[in-house]
RNA sequence: GCCGCCGUAGCUCAGGGGUAGAGCACACCCUUGGUAAGGGUGGGGUCGAAGGUUCGAUUCCUUCCGGCGGCACCA
């Protein structure tokens, strides 16, 4: 007798051995009919395995949670099948399922083209059409190694000369065709259905060792139903309209070109927000008790040798020739700088905690192949500082960077934050004590601070432990931004210290914190976020004040005059244009509130006022009008315009 | 850095061994129009760079530069 639990607690009880399928063809009929797999005490096992003693089974169907990765899997076979089918000179290698979809990579002589891609998606589907039977085999490892040799299959004989010694090696079977593979699969090709697409072909290392060979990497997504994947094709498109790079051309906010490749030429709507993001930022690092400094370009490399940077980093550092072959670095980091600046003078144990930021310009030599528009460039500018304080302060400290990060995240229009916690790796400098202590500060001020963590072992700085924060965006995808590492390095390398309680010098510990990390990156990512239309405060331009009519344009400029006396950004539109074409112009370009003036508004002294993908319009005295655009266009952390940003004039101006 | 694809007007793209085309944008003219494209005319290109093949190269080949998609990298 073998009694099968079910999810719901009942308990059915079988003669002898079963198998999933009779499970589920037990339950019901219709089960046994959606069934792909069934999930015996937790894990997830094909539909054919025999259970032999008394357990606990749940039957996977499509829409179970495990589903996806079950047919993504599947779909990878497939996509193999029909690449050795189609091109039968290609060995296959690996072939997993993603978080969206599969991949496999081949090796083969000659290179993929996307007609190759259309045709082994319709030979994928033709291998789905044909129904076959997915039946696992266990080998004996000598033959299986022997086999793939022989049909000249190196990478699987490879590979299964690395497996564990005690792992059993099974085969998966799909027609005519076979691959070693763990498992668990569907039972039949058939069931996997035709929601997948290939998508690209890419490259991609054997065993992700750039030594090794290059291999062609198919990659594709694949879903439980059409309609799941017509959703994400239409997330990969809206991803794509918000691309920041294509933005921020159609924007005018910024452009790159090759003879400055990672770098990046701000024009003034796009510097505009960088000011804005930049003077919230100092606005907030104020309040939260920071100071700001400015450290030097060009260093000379003893002070980057004396940091370890020259050892450790020199393949990314730009450096310049002085006089006397002198070389200088341009820097890619702050915190050398800004130890010199704690070390002018005498530190006390009374001055810590310092927290000194400074928006610090680096420069890095990434490789070519990493750039990508803002994302990843070569010159940046950090909201980095250093916190230097006692290793009894780190508690303290680290709650408050947690609060404030959630704060500016929130600010800017984040709410989800998750914390990945990096604890000791595996060659680490300081004792374990110091390790301890450390570790624990971090972690309880993550949860005194409200936050979820996950752990991400053995992956901390060598120098210290360290948190990540990663924020997810409008369409669901991942950021790490944020960062908190702990250093009790540096200080020593550098030799700093503070003279403490007791009169002897003591060693502060470091802490080397970002929040948005890059201005680049970060602009990147508001762009994609808002898809371009920023919330008022940070709109570049945020009024249009756009006439109907030439009459209308002394009171035009009027208008454009008193929002900006109120330190908004505006600007007017006297073109000899239809309101029409005005109008589509500045919804286009994502202006927030376009000003409609016309003679009847000159007569009353009025503002027709039309928000960004509305329709309606609202009609308001000028003064009121202004008024509120002004209280709503305040900034979260309360900052007004600096002095020298509030426009005299009437703001620039387009006529003729 | 590695593999693949790509580089034609400011932008998006078509073309193709006999030195180039569209739409949008831009300029000028007409039009003064009430909430997402009014009309006309016109200017604009070393076809990424350098070499090679050829009577002739923007087109074919090689190298380089840059971009895109991945991989690797992101201390």
């Amino acid at each position: 007798m073998i009694a099968i639990t079910l999810p719901d607690g009942s308990v059915r009880e079988f003669d002898g051995p079963v198998t999933g399928r009779d499970v589920a063809a037990a339950i019901g009929p219709r089960l046994a009919k959606d069934a792909l797999a069934i999930k015996v005490d937790g894990v997830v096992r094909d539909l054919a395995t025999v259970i032999e003693s008394d357990a606990r089974v749940e039957i996977v169907t499509r829409n179970h949670p495990d589903a996806l990765e079950l047919l993504r899997h599947d779909c990878a076979h497939v996509l193999a099948e029909a690449v050795q089918e189609l091109y039968p000179d290609t060995q296959v290698t690996f072939g997993p399922a993603t978080e969206t979809g599969f991949y496999y990579d081949f090796a083969r002589q000659q290179p993929f083209t996307p007609d190759d891609l259309v045709r082994i998606e319709q030979r994928m589907h033709e291998i789905v059409d044909r129904d076959e039977d997915i039946v696992r085999e266990v080998w004996d490892r000598e033959r299986a190694i022997a086999y793939f040799r022989d049909i000249g299959e190196k990478y699987k004989a490879e590979h299964i000369e690395t497996l564990p010694p005690d792992e059993e090696i099974t085969i998966y079977r799909q027609g005519d065709w076979l691959d070693l593979c763990r498992g668990p699969h569907l039972p039949s090709t058939g069931r996997l259905g035709h929601a997948f697409k290939l998508l690209k072909v890419s490259g991609a290392y054997w065993r992700g060792d750039p030594r090794n060979e290059q291999l062609q990497r198919i990659t594709g997504t694949c879903w439980a139903s059409e309609k799941q994947l017509k959703d994400y094709l239409h997330m990969l498109e809206e991803a794509e309209k918000r691309d920041h790079r294509r933005l921020g051309r159609e924007m005018g906010l910024f452009h790159q070109q090759e003879e400055a490749a990672g770098s990046v030429f701000w024009h003034p709507k796009g510097w505009t927000l960088y000011r804005i993001l930049e003077s919230y930022m100092r606005a907030r690092l104020e309040d939260a008790g920071y100071v700001e400094v400015k450290t030097p370009q060009l260093i000379d490399r003893a002070l980057w040798e004396a940091s370890g940077h020259w050892e450790k980093f020199r393949e990314h550092m730009f450096t310049a020739e002085a006089d006397h072959d002198r070389v200088l670095a341009i820097k890619p980091m702050n915190c050398p700088g800004h130890v010199q600046i704690y070390k002018q003078g005498i530190t006390s144990y009374r001055d810590l905690p310092i927290r000194m930021a400074e928006f610090g310009a680096c420069h890095r030599n990434e490789p070519s192949g990493a750039l990508h528009g803002l994302m990843r460039v070569r010159a940046f500018t950090q909201d980095d500082a250093h916190i230097f304080c006692t290793e009894d302060q780190i508690n303290a400290e680290t709650v408050a960077f947690c609060r404030l990060l959630q704060s500016v995240y929130r600010d800017l229009g984040f709410d989800d934050v998750v914390v990945r916690f990096a604890d000791r790796p595996p060659t680490r400098a300081g004792s374990d004590e110091t390790w301890d202590k450390a570790e624990r500060a971090l972690t309880e001020a993550v949860r005194e601070a409200g936050l979820d963590y996950t752990l991400n072992p053995g992956e901390g700085a060598f120098y210290g432990p360290k948190l990540e924060f990663v924020l997810r965006d409008a369409i669901g995808r991942d950021w790490q931004c944020g960062t908190f590492q702990v250093d009790f390095v540096l200080p020593e390398r550098l030799d700093a210290w503070y003279v403490g309680e007791d009169g002897a010098k003591h060693r502060p510990v470091m802490l080397h914190r970002a929040i948005l990390g890059s201005f680049e990156r970060f602009i990147a990512i508001l762009i994609e976020q808002y898809a371009g239309r920023f919330p008022l405060w940070l709109a570049p331009v945020q009024v249009v004040v756009a006439t109907i009519t030439s009459d209308a344009e002394p009171y035009a400029r009027e208008v454009a005059a008193r929002m900006n006396a109120a330190g908004l950004r505006c600007e007017s539109d006297l073109r000899n244009e239809k309101i029409t074409y005005k109008i589509r112009e500045h919804s286009l370009a994502k202006v927030p509130i376009i000003a409609v003036v016309g003679r009847r508004e000159a007569e009353q002294h009025t503002v027709a006022l039309r928000r960004l993908g509305g329709s309606r319009q609202e009609i308001l005295a000028l003064d009121e009008a202004v008024t509120r655009v002004r209280d709503e266009a305040v900034p979260p952390a309360g900052f007004g315009p600096e002095p020298g940003e509030r426009s005299v004039d009437c703001g620039s101006e387009r006529s003729g």
